[in-house]
DNA sequence: CTGCACCCTGTAGTCGGTACAGGGTCAACA
DNA sequence: TGTTGACCCTGTACCGACTACAGGGTGCAG
């Protein structure tokens, strides 16, 4: 058997998380509020562990806490097919490839810039003159 | 000649930037104050329109408002060398790259997770599985 | 019994804006 | 002349996702 309860800063530890915001998480009712010790500290379940972890590991992965709120709603109906969950994550997957080639394009842009100006002065760098407007 | 002032909307269209976040950049002090009309209208210089520019390409191609800043002070010191403004430069574009670089992996990730639950239900859907704690 | 690590609540700050509310100004048109 | 409507003003609160205190309480080892 596993320890019965966990304090908040073994949770934090064990999931890379600072103590502060797992705080901020029941703040916001995503995790829900533990039970306490007779000195009021809070006392975790494995079930509040493995939520973090979840929660977390989304996070990660770049979902929003509004897309994590989904994902949980739905990871706790177990009915449902889980076309819902592939779209969720197809529609972030879109999200994440827009950043990609944004951010390349950027890094076009800007290494086009970078090592133009060699001992010049600030009055010809053309790193401020393509940032000057035109 | 052009126009001698214009007005806070005219300065917001011009630079695709919203009227709110023009003033944001007056009280922060990254825009600085213009001149006001006797009905107390902001009334903005074509060196305003300039510096505007400059803030809104600079913040396009991804500096913080404080690099902004630092870039904007180097420019106005025209003697200096341009070794520093492009080593800014240089810092943001690394930046960038480990952007792009998380991005890819968390790319690779999510993608491997999507398109293996086929009508299958919740219970045994790989993307929730993989989000949960291991 | 003292020191220290840990925990508690509550509040404010971060970044880069955005969104009102509740008013004032100004130009055109009837 | 009146009135509509677009624009402008200040001030404040809000967003996401935390982070950072301040000012105190708890628990355990030496």
């Amino acid at each position: 058997m596993e320890k019965a309860y966990h304090s908040i800063g073994e949770l934090a530890e064990a999931t890379d998380t600072k103590v502060e915001t797992v705080r901020y998480y029941e703040r916001i009712g995503i995790l829900p509020a533990p039970k306490r010790t007779s000195g009021n500290y809070r006392a975790y379940s494995d079930g509040h562990l493995a939520r973090l972890s979840f929660i977390r590991r989304a996070r990660d992965l770049g979902f929003t806490l509004d897309q994590v709120r989904a994902l949980l709603a739905l990871a706790a109906q177990k009915k449902q097919d889980c076309g819902t969950v592939d779209a969720l994550a197809r529609e972030h997957l879109a999200d994440i490839d827009r950043k990609i080639s944004d951010l390349k394009a950027l890094r076009r842009e800007l290494s086009g810039l970078i090592g133009q100006c060699k001992q010049g002065t600030i009055a010809d760098c053309r790193i401020l003159s393509a940032l000057s407007p035109r």
